[in-house]
RNA sequence: GGUUCCUUGGCCGAGUGGUUAGGCACCGGUCUGCAAAACCGUUUACAGCAGUUCGAUUCUGCUAGGAACCUCCA
């Protein structure tokens, strides 16, 4: 295992803290997942990449981690917490279908994408329909530690009360001193005794398709509660990671809080991270705006917006390259030059797999560079930095190619070492993916196949060296046509599946 | 209105109180039958104003512009 010096920042103290786990060795984390109601858009895709980052880059220090990500497959409401509609119940009315077949339809390409995306799956990926036991159970116990009360057949947290006690909207940073103070005029039928306070169980209307059976109520749990339910009950009552999306601070993640310190007594969670958005015309891109473009959508170029196809792994190259807590705008140009950029490091890194040593010293400092890429992942998964490092290798490895370097085996090692680690099992960054666009599955040649490219461009050097250029820009214009790229390069060739 | 944050060269996007980020694009060169790629080199920066400092893009204040959250949102 490495010396930890990996620092996080920690969005509860606004600082970058050196990241120690409660229990050595291992990592629990909890994430935020999707509201299963509708195609994965891009903005999905970030919270989805970077704490893929953080999940392997914590394997690969050393710890064991479990990495939950829960489904939000109800009480997810729309417009306002009071009187919204399921979303969930909502999709399944205007579709006639069940909700869970509205689930499972949208969380089956969820999946699809990620896998695409090459995101590795959490360790359990939780629904919250799936617990509804455990969310009543979690709320008697808030109602019993004088946190919430219940008001005809549904139950909501006091807030006021809490934030006297422990003080409410820490990580969000906000005071809700004045706001108590200043809107508690609304009296009227509200079954509320504060506008502030959340629903943990809410009395199912009539017409609501999804509920169930509770000593208040026959009805649903409210959206805060499932993420506090679940991460208790699979990580425990303290754990290390919390992640989610900035949008999700407030009130969600701070109602998190609350319930989880009402419940136990004390915070749950020791490290707060938060991804920023993805912006479109430098508005965030989002279900509610309307401007989003879904993640197929992307794969395939088919949305006006879109001036073609990008790879998946264009899409997860272009989301590393800005950290994640900045903001990045989307841009057919910025996709564009991520699509470029991509290229040049897996052409780099296919031409790593036929370098020849011709020297027994070593000459580069590849150790450097992998301090430096080690450096940027403990300075809070600076990802930008690391693809950087990652260039000053590739063009090492260039140079090399091009007899302009020498180089020893050692060199040679090092180099594949450093771009397997850091490019590959870090960064996510599969060679074969990015030639094909349908999806992120191996698209390399087999074979058979390959040596018949072999083959013909065999024959073209052949017509090269009879300086007959009319076969030789025959076969090439072909291939070309077929869907190869092919260059020559000092003493031969070299091709690849055209993008 | 409240809370938080941002403004870097043609574009994307890191970072730092004094030293080259990186990528894309552009231009010049090398290589090459041509093409592509690669390599070498050059150019374009830190919103504006004021302050702290020997020195600020980096710290402080103000101004302008923009964003997120305060309702569901990754």
């Amino acid at each position: 295992m490495r010396p930890n010096n990996l620092t996080i920042y920690n969005t509860l103290s606004r600082n970058k803290e050196l990241f120690v786990p409660i229990h050595e060795g291992a990592v629990g984390m909890y994430v935020c997942g999707p509201t299963v109601y509708g195609d994965g858009h891009l903005g999905h895709a970030r919270p989805a990449i970077t704490f893929d980052i953080v999940q392997r880059y914590l394997k690969h220090l050393g710890y064991k981690v479990r990495y939950v990500r829960n489904i939000t497959d109800v009480g997810h409401l729309e417009h306002d917490a009071d009187d919204g509609e399921d979303k969930i119940a909502k999709k399944a009315r205007i579709e006639q279908l069940e909700p869970m077949e509205v689930v499972q339809y949208y969380l089956n390409r969820y999946h699809k994408a990620m896998d695409a995306l090459n995101v590795l799956p959490p360790s359990i990926e939780p629904h919250a329909s799936g617990h509804i036991i455990e969310q009543i159970e979690y709320i008697k116990k808030i109602l019993e530690s004088g946190y919430a009360y219940e008001s005809d057949g549904s139950v909501y947290f006091d807030v006021p009360k809490f934030n006297r006690d422990y003080g409410y909207g820490r990580l969000s940073g906000r005071n809700i001193d004045e706001l108590l103070a200043t809107t508690r005029e609304l009296d009227g039928q509200n079954e509320k005794r504060n506008p502030a306070d959340f629903a943990l169980w809410k009395k199912a209307a009539p017409e609501h398709i999804m509920h169930w059976p509770s000593p208040w109520s026959e009805g649903f749990p409210g959206w805060h509660l499932e993420c506090s339910t679940m991460g208790e009950k699979y990580l425990g009552n303290h754990f290390d990671i919390h992640g989610g999306g900035m949008d999700l601070k407030f009130p969600h993640h701070d109602c998190e809080i609350a319930q989880s310190v009402a419940h136990n007594g004390e915070p749950t969670v020791k490290y707060w991270m938060h991804n920023n958005m993805i912006t479109i015309n430098g508005k965030k891109m989002g279900k509610s705006l309307g401007n989003f473009i879904t993640l197929d959508e992307f794969f395939t170029g088919s949305h006006p917006l879109l001036t073609q196809a990008y790879s998946p792994m264009t899409i997860r190259f272009f989301i590393l390259q800005a950290h994640y807590r900045g903001t990045v705008d989307f841009s057919n140009e910025a996709l564009q030059g991520a699509e470029k950029a991509l290229h040049r490091m897996l052409d780099a890194y296919r031409r790593l797999r036929d370098l020849k040593p011709n020297t027994d010293k070593p000459v580069h400092d590849i150790a450097a560079i992998e301090r430096q890429c080690y450096e940027a992942l403990d300075d809070d998964f600076n990802t930008p930095m690391v693809i950087a490092a990652l260039f000053e290798a590739c063009k090492i490895i260039n140079q090399i190619n091009d007899g302009k370097a020498d180089a020893s085996q050692a060199d040679i090692d090092a180099l594949k070492s450093l771009m397997d680690t850091f490019m590959i099992e870090i960064l996510g960054i599969l060679p074969d993916a990015a030639t094909g666009l349908d999806s992120g599955a191996n698209a390399s040649v087999s074979k058979p196949f390959e040596d018949a490219v072999d083959l013909l461009l065999e024959i073209r050097s052949e017509a090269k060296r009879n300086k007959d250029w009319t076969t030789s820009d025959l076969i090439r214009n072909r291939l070309s046509e077929i869907g190869f790229d092919v260059k020559d390069t000092k003493d031969g060739w070299e091709w690849s599946l055209k993008k």
